[in-house]
DNA sequence: GTAATAGTGTCTTTAAGACACTATGTA
DNA sequence: TACATAGTGTCTTAAAGACACTATTAC
């Protein structure tokens, strides 16, 4: 066995036991949540899967880790041969890894959360290939609790998801939520010209409730990260908004965690 | 190659891409950083190593994941025979994968966190084995900026760490200062009964930065999350102060994350 | 008594929530 | 003009920082 003699001692057992051809191992694979909003509802890339076990039902874009491949760069291919997208953020999210979540063997999955706009959201999604959607969250729980979390297609129903994925879902909205408050999210979410209004959606569609107007903006315009373009919406029934976009001054204090690669 | 066929289309390519055993594949390992705070300085469990690569060098407790073997059954055993501790807080840290991250092959890290108090850190390091040690962090950014750690040796050398473990080191070091205004992390590190003192201290060596007493005082009197014992302390030289135990009251609001398991 | 730290009361400062008000576009 | 939303000014409230003050124990 593998596991650590307790008769040696320090360090040596771990070199002594280790033969990288001796034991099985598991699989390791990376799962990437691409998240976007959508009229005020916080939404996810899937796929459905069409072959054994768990045909039918939906599973997060995914695949196996390659010998030479950093985990970064494997959920960055992910990215683009399962849903066209490249040069969007990613972050990696947990690591999944009990026995049995997978029927077919020991697979370990580094799930990545990645965040898009809405435009380039449904960009991947229309490659005219059926197995593919876009389906909103449906979160069952506030605040930071966390938990699994379900998704609605597109005729309202609620979706099957394969594997673990709906607990990978869960920690992606956990992560965003917690983030929110101190990482520029939003910016990652919305277009390069944005009004404040439709941060303030954003900010609602994770949060799952809805915020103080004057308190957002006083908030968001202290924070020194956006900055008005002197240019306004258009193509509005009303009067249009300042159009803004994100500028990312590094303040001394700097709380951005991007990748931790 | 694993790399998805992008002739192929869905999950389809996922499938018909996979076979257990034609490939190879990551070797897959657990990590774990045992925090402690001693002194006004958060210290962390080191092994030294013995043996090629990397000998001399000091590194986490660390174990492959055997193929029946949940990550977080890996990370307590790894803390049981390597540090003799068990039934202590435990939280999934981060996945370090880059290749070349191990000199002998691919490894991938799934880093854990274990906290501790003090008594049983010295009691794990105190196993007569000359090749543990318990080392204080020192930590060159300030607020949440994160990057790697160093540690330091009893004569206030700096040590020499293995792989890329002073990145993990930082990982562990940010996770806490993140969770510390939302999480019951202090009370992880002391014994049941404490003062108030020892849990600012805590937070202040967490934190690296000095905190305002009365704040500190009302915040956490008003969190509802310790209640006095009406004992106090004894064997000190000035006034004794209040002990305190921590109580898991868990309000609606709760926010704790534990296992995510 | 003195020294040293525990613990309290209160003022100031800061940021969020509430809400009334003005501004500016379309129809 | 009416209407709908953008954006501002100000009052209230809650929590943090500052600081003076009292309390209690060892010596």
């Amino acid at each position: 066995m593998y596991m650590a003699d307790k008769h040696t001692e320090g360090e040596r057992e771990f070199l002594e036991s280790y033969d990288p051809t001796a034991f099985d191992r598991p699989s390791l694979a990376v799962d990437v949540v691409v998240v976007g909003v959508r009229d005020g509802r916080v939404c996810a890339l899937l796929a459905q899967r069409t072959e054994q076990p768990q045909a039918g039902r939906w599973a997060l874009p995914g695949g196996f880790v390659g010998m030479a491949e950093s985990l970064e760069v494997a959920a960055s291919r992910v990215l683009l041969t399962k849903g066209g997208l490249c040069d969007i953020y990613l972050e990696q999210l947990y690591t999944f890894g009990d026995p049995g979540r997978d029927p077919r063997t020991r697979v370990v999955a580094v799930a990545y959360m990645a965040l898009v706009d809405r435009g380039r959201l449904e960009d991947a999604c229309s490659d005219e290939d059926a197995g593919r959607l876009v389906a909103d969250l449906d979160v069952p729980w506030a605040g930071e609790a966390g938990g699994p979390v379900g998704v609605i297609g597109p005729d309202g129903e609620q979706l099957a998801l394969a594997f673990d994925h709906a607990e990978i879902l869960g920690m992606a909205v956990q992560r965003l939520r917690g983030k929110l408050d101190y990482a520029p999210v939003g910016f990652e979410l919305l277009p390069d010209r944005f009004t404040l209004r439709q941060l303030q959606d954003i900010h609602e569609a994770i949060l799952g409730r809805s915020l103080n107007k004057d308190s957002f903006r006083r908030r968001i315009l202290a924070g020194g990260q956006v900055v008005a373009t002197g240019k306004r919406e258009e193509n509005v029934n009303f009067r249009p908004a300042e159009l803004y976009r994100f500028v990312n001054n590094a303040p001394q204090w700097a709380r951005q965690r991007r990748n931790h690669g």
